[in-house]
RNA sequence: UCCCCGAUAGCUCAAUGGUAGAGCGACCGGCUGUUAACCGGUAGGUUCUAGGUUCGAGUCCUAGUCGGGGAGCCA
């Protein structure tokens, strides 16, 4: 099935797929100035100095006509009927020009497919990670679809990076809008001008002049983008809205609905905005006002994030928490979307367990038994003393808590479905109180049957670099933001660790390099010895000083590491002791973002191990079976999501990056 | 859990043991296609809680609560 062109790009489309239709019309390769997102992909990327931005990255005045590619015939390729696809130019990313494809329904794969014969030959290679936009979004070669994870045909050279030419498919974007009478903000920036608009959201500011007979200057945010939009309300002359007295008086929070038209802007700051003229069908309507503006907690100001952890539930409503939430939700379907393109199943892992084996940690118990009362196992005390709680009488018949890790369920699925992960909440009840631990945060443990150490990390290396261009392509304002008013430097940060192939070195050269450091005058607070765990400290200077780069540390002494970890042969990388095949990926800034190994897959190895940590084996029963049944060489990590958002946002404090942190005497919201 | 720091107006912070202050925000007015606006004015306080020392405590002492940073543990 072929995609074919027309010249009828509005035949097949709902009322705002035909605006968008016309929208691009304008020549393909110019940024959209209305488009905050585009002028800073452009921004990002390009070290072109003739696109003007101002503070806040929008294009202030548009120059002359941009002398980027050519028109693409895109607005002209229209899909089968029956098919309700749609595709568009969306400006230039990253110096070429960037196409997004939209298919609400229909086979994927065949669409992209035959869209690549009509670009095949329109391969860009300018991109550091030898890839493209062009290549990832429209290339025949991966238009099949097939993952590669494990198989020679993409895996590179360890540590090249292959996830770039993996499937990259399509934006989705709202369809919803389509059927309601409203639009979204961004949706709004996005339009024509000229199209009547009515949007809804809360004024983030007003601003108030007499010129023109008098104008308000409401800035209207409703979260699906970083800016807010501004509406100008007339109020005098013909087009004076009715209720212009009441719209002087919004205060910041308040929520409004606006009629109103896209128009380009007189004033400097904005290059659209929306009119708002009560002569034109113009109005303001007021939903809910703030009732003391005075003691309003996320008033039109800056608030420190301590103060603004106190109101969980207001916060979200300024720059930088609405950045957070947008960027935490891209964060999640770029993570589902690596593993669904890559054959991974999504496997639910209970919350609530009754083994007491997962150990990791301090655990929350789950019970139903009186608090005051528990029921005691008869006689165990004698008459006087009360026997240990008779667990048999709690409500799974025996103790329960909460999980600390979905690893050893989700290895049962592995061991038949070959490629699955886990993502959920998880819990431990250690009273640590840092930024970067909570008692309740949000964990993706992906698992591979067939699988050795180099594979993992060879995953969580695609895996990392999956994450940093899905946030860098789908939240451009957002990150924007983060990189002028969180962290200097972030994206360069970011962009390093795209780059460059991440080191694989083992734990015992890794102490070999400390210890030469220690030799050459390196001071460290803690001791370096073959056998410990690495502090911190240590970390950061391998990634940070000596190599200056993503670092997998691998094949670490086995008595620091768990039970279920795999033994190493005798003598890999001339270690003086045992090791296991446990890696922990590094990264300048963060330190620690994934923590995996390979599992011991031999079940006399796994059960001389349980033996020797004085586990109870009896509590493994099925654990065991995996090595029983058909067993299989596997391995596995687990990316913390809450530190994944830190080191994506530079923002420095784990409970600014899950909308309602727990933590030990914390837990309102 | 350990070490260090902190808690004063809606927010951020001042205030030798001696009358409770500023900036921002809010409100009122002026000016302005405004946009961290600007100018003038007004209101706003049980100084975290409970004890103690003192003629007198925001300030000193004790205990507690909460918050922040670091450590440990980890993701």
């Amino acid at each position: 099935m072929m995609v074919t062109t027309s010249n009828s790009p509005a035949g097949h489309g709902s009322p705002a797929s035909s605006r968008r239709n016309s929208g691009a019309k304008a020549p393909p390769g110019s940024s959209d100035p209305t488009r905050p997102d585009i002028a800073l992909a452009t921004a990002i990327a390009s070290d072109d100095e003739s696109n003007p931005t101002n503070r806040r990255g929008r294009r202030v005045a548009p120059t002359s006509a941009p002398s980027s590619p050519p028109p693409h015939p895109t607005s002209r390729i229209e899909a089968p009927s029956g098919m309700n696809r749609r595709i568009w130019s969306k400006g230039t990313m990253y110096g070429r020009q960037r196409w997004r494809v939209r298919l609400s329904t229909g086979p994927v794969v065949k669409a992209s497919l035959a869209i690549a014969e009509r670009t095949g030959g329109e391969r860009s290679s300018n991109r550091s990670d030898g890839g493209s936009v062009m290549d990832r979004t429209l290339s025949p070669w991966r238009a099949d679809g097939r993952s590669t994870i494990g198989s020679g045909e993409s895996a590179g050279p360890a540590g090249v990076d292959t996830s770039a030419r993996r499937p990259f498919l399509v934006e989705s974007r709202p369809v919803l809008e389509c059927s309601m009478s409203w639009i979204t903000v961004k949706s709004a920036f996005a339009s024509p001008v000229g199209t009547p608009v009515t949007l809804k959201g809360w004024v983030r500011t007003n601003r108030e002049s007499k010129a023109d007979g008098g104008l308000c200057f409401l800035a209207v945010s409703d979260g699906t983008c970083f800016d807010p939009i501004q509406c100008v309300i007339k109020g005098g002359g013909p087009g004076a809205v009715g209720n212009f007295d009441q719209v002087q008086r919004l205060t910041t929070g308040c929520s409004v609905e606006v009629d109103g038209s896209v128009v380009a802007s007189q004033g400097k700051g904005q290059s659209v905005e929306v009119l708002v003229d009560g002569s034109a069908g113009g109005a303001v309507r007021v939903v809910g006002l703030v009732e003391n503006p005075d003691t309003y907690p996320v008033s039109n100001k800056r608030h420190t994030f301590e103060y603004l952890r106190e109101q969980a539930h207001l916060r979200v409503r300024t720059n930088t928490f609405g950045a957070v939430a947008r960027v935490r939700h891209t964060l999640s379907m770029a993570m589902h979307r690596f593993f669904h393109e890559r054959d991974f199943f999504y496997v639910h892992t209970p919350i609530v367990t009754a083994s007491d084996c997962e150990g990791a940690g301090q655990m929350f118990r789950v019970s139903t038994l009186d608090m005051l009362n528990p029921p005691r196992v008869a006689g165990a005390g004698g008459k006087d003393t009360p026997g240990p709680i008779d667990y048999s009488q709690d409500f799974f018949g025996k103790e329960a808590h909460l999980t600390v890790s979905g690893q050893l369920n989700v290895e049962t699925y592995c061991s038949a479905l070959s490629r699955v992960y886990t993502f959920g909440p998880t819990f431990r009840a250690e009273n640590s109180n840092t930024s970067r631990h909570l008692a309740e945060f949000w964990m993706i443990e992906p698992e591979i049957a067939f699988a050795d150490l180099t594979d993992d990390a060879r995953l969580a290396e695609d895996f990392i670099k999956h994450l940093i261009r899905a946030v860098l392509d789908e939240r451009p304002d957002d990150m924007k933001f983060f990189e002028e008013r969180i962290e200097k430097g972030l994206l360069a940060r970011l962009g390093d660790v795209l780059e460059k192939p991440f080191l694989h070195l083992p734990y015992t050269e890794a102490i070999r390099i400390l210890e030469k450091a220690i030799a050459a005058g390196q001071v460290f607070e803690y001791p370096v010895k073959w056998g410990s765990d690495l502090q911190s400290e240590h970390e950061r200077f391998l990634t940070e000083q000596h190599f200056k780069q993503p670092v997998v540390l691998m094949n670490y002494p086995k008595q620091i590491k768990a039970f279920y970890m795999r033994v190493n042969d005798p003598g890999t990388d001339s270690a003086p002791g045992e090791t296991v095949a446990a890696m922990d990926v590094l990264v300048p800034a963060v330190g620690e973002i994934i923590g995996g190994s390979q599992r011991e897959e031999r079940l006399e190895v796994l059960d001389a191990r349980i033996e020797e940590m004085k586990l109870p084996a009896k509590e493994y029963w099925w654990y065991r079976d995996l090595r029983r049944y058909g067993t299989v060489p596997h391995a596995g990590f687990g990316l913390g999501f809450e530190r994944a958002m830190m080191f994506l946002t530079g923002m420095q404090n784990v409970r600014d990056v899950i909308p309602f942190p727990r933590t030990p005497k914390s837990a309102d919201f």
